[in-house]
DNA sequence: TAATATTTTTAGAGTAACCTAAAAATTATA
DNA sequence: TATAATTTTTAGGTTACTCTAAAAATATTA
């Protein structure tokens, strides 16, 4: 049996791989959860007599297979569930996040089977995210974040986010910023890394390099 | 913050105070709850310092208020998802409990609003089982259990169980008894309660007095 | 490379939820 | 009503998870 902490851990752990590659460090993964660095050492032993992840003292940890498994289920169930919220109960793509979090550690192989046909086997989230199959493998997709957008590019499709608070899913829509939206990159200010953009080749707006940072594009 | 446990201890307290009245008294609830005695002792006590019960040593459990709203709510969760598995996700009524057993904890006021009006605002569940509102007001009806049928009444329609095992429904449905099924007593044996019935006018079966003590009938 | 800073681990402790065994109170029975 | 049986509580202990503070190891910088 695996608890939901350990799972919550797992996906962490998951998260910081793909991001800074393995062996991820106790520092990393306690940034990621919230914890102290001492309650990551603990369970990060437990993990690993459980041989769910590979770990040498003082050299960082590394997810098994069974430990991948299991974190990207879990990505897997978060994604399909925010679906559900979406395109059933009418919910906003800036409030599916925290309730997702607590329903993808429902345990029923079954339960999100019968979800992912329910909602005919989407391989999107409402955030732009791929839903991973049973085995963990993602459809991947040709993205940048707008703040590193290749010199000469200039125009793109928003297809992805890098945060998921409420306030910055707000944020960007009251922007008029959501999915399939084209930006056109109209200058970059040198000081502070803002950017004027060009949004649907309509309205103009300037945003900091921190959204800019948190916003991922389709070049085209 | 009321946890996951409390929230289960105040359901059991509920349903106990349901079928023995109030105060619950300890053992009652250990049953219920499938722990020791002792541990009721210790968790009482949490929920008396919250307020969530009233408690006196040596003399039982009551409800207060507000942990009747959290007990009634509880059980609005669990049965709105069981008709959301059935009738969305083509769960059978065998399946259902143990799933909702979980979903029931998901802490969202938002979604259970938008759940149940996309349900429809059901008032039954899959097992007959009334759904409370926001308030915990349940529907009553008239309903017997098929061992306690009154003398000269042989005759009435399954409105619900009161077991929710896999074994006991799936036996259920292989004798075909479902919500809404006809049922009249041919013959009670006298000797171990058992009882010779015919399905809808058609088949006949004998069922021990064990089913009929679970089986919810409005005579007809 | 030696001193300093940072990271990671260990030590020790707290809380929620559970347990068994023993003590205390209540209820049933002779 | 005194004794026995049952119920309930207390005492003491375990596990999972958390923390802070201190020690140990690694990394950085002068």
């Amino acid at each position: 049996m695996v608890s939901n902490t350990e799972e919550n851990y797992l996906k962490a752990i998951f998260k910081r791989s793909e991001k800074e590659g393995a062996p991820v460090s106790t520092n990393s993964i306690s940034a990621e959860m919230n914890t102290s660095a001492a309650s990551v050492s603990d369970m990060i032993k437990r993990l690993a007599e459980k041989e769910l992840v590979s770990y040498e003292k003082w050299k960082g940890v590394t997810l098994t297979e069974a430990g991948r498994q299991i974190a990207t289920n879990l990505i897997r169930k978060h994604r399909l569930w925010e679906v559900f919220l979406v395109e059933k109960l009418n919910f906003s793509w800036d409030e599916v996040h925290p309730i997702a979090e607590h329903l993808e550690h429902i345990k029923s192989e079954t339960l999100i089977k019968r979800l992912d046909e329910y909602l005919g086997f989407p391989k999107f989230d409402p955030h732009g995210d791929p839903i991973p199959d049973e085995h963990g493998n993602f459809t991947f997709r040709k993205q940048t974040l707008l703040s590193e957008l290749p010199d000469g590019q200039t125009t793109g499709v928003i297809v992805g986010v890098d945060e998921y608070s409420t306030a910055f899913l707000q944020y960007l829509s009251r922007l008029g910023l959501s999915l399939g939206i084209t930006i056109e990159v109209l200058e970059v200010v040198e000081y502070d890394g803002s950017i004027r953009i060009k949004i649907n080749n309509e309205n103009e707006h300037v945003i900091s390099s921190k959204v800019a940072q948190n916003l991922y594009i389709k070049p085209i």
